[in-house]
DNA sequence: AATCTAACTTGCATATTGCAAGTGAACTAT
DNA sequence: ATAGTTCACTTGCAATATGCAAGTTAGATT
């Protein structure tokens, strides 16, 4: 049977303003790219990101992206004390805003990781492809 | 001369967080939204959006757009009063982010406007070639 | 001159964020 | 077996940011 979501109060029915009210916030999103360019699973692994998240802040964002059923979070079976994190199909289509937002930024700011911006420019498509591939198994 | 910025001091030289520090909170975007899709101007059309912004966040939100050139202020010259926003080029360019957000959104959550996103499904250039025209004007 | 309107500003309560330190369960080394 | 370490969080509290209601000011309208 499927888990039926309460029916969450939005200030508008606006898809744009769903997608803000989501990941909206100064980290949602950097937690995901870490998740989809980096493949950090762990919640040290987020902690030591260059941006340098709080600890309670970061418990907070795995939870509410959870609780949207964008991440998920499954204890390790190799090790009782880890959680690992992984993307869900919802999480995993995320990746074209992340591209439109780092192709953005790339081409207005001065910012680092310019391979991978020309990589994304070159291919749109492959990074959620890789995205696709590296979570597959996540989810039978 | 061009203007010199005073180099932004950032937590990391990742593109994706330049975008996330610039429009990553709660309101910036449904601004842009506004100006892009509905072709909003000035400050009372903004307030009166669905979302209910409050007036000080709006202006707070306007002066750091315009910080960042991603919009432009200019005085009404058929009415002192009035102060006319457009999008600047760098703010044209968000139109792929913001479809894209759009899309995601009606795929994942129960959203209103489905015509307009079905629109965007079938062509994504649609929206930026709009936006470009209906600012064209306003940078000479 | 009086009123209205547009774009803000101000004061203040509430909520969110960030930092530093702490906790408890699970692993590892002796 | 026990001591120390690691991991994923919590907690307490100060600093910021947000939200609401009520101004304020310059310019337009009657």
């Amino acid at each position: 049977m499927p888990k039926n979501k309460p029916a969450p109060k939005r200030r508008s029915g606006c898809p744009l303003n769903a997608s803000v009210e989501m990941l909206g916030d100064r980290w949602s999103l950097l937690i995901l790219r870490d998740m989809m360019i980096r493949g950090y699973r762990s919640f040290n692994e987020f902690l030591q990101s260059d941006e340098k998240i709080a600890s309670n802040i970061l418990a907070d964002r795995l939870r509410r992206l959870e609780s949207y059923d964008i991440i998920a979070a499954q204890r390790d079976s190799a090790d009782g004390r880890k959680v690992l994190y992984s993307l869900t199909p919802k999480g995993i289509e995320l990746a074209p805003v992340l591209t439109e937002m780092v192709l953005w930024a790339a081409r207005h700011e001065e910012t680092d990781n310019q391979s991978l911006v020309r990589e994304m420019q070159r291919d749109k498509e492959k990074l959620i492809a890789d995205v696709r591939r590296r979570w597959a198994e996540a989810h039978g």
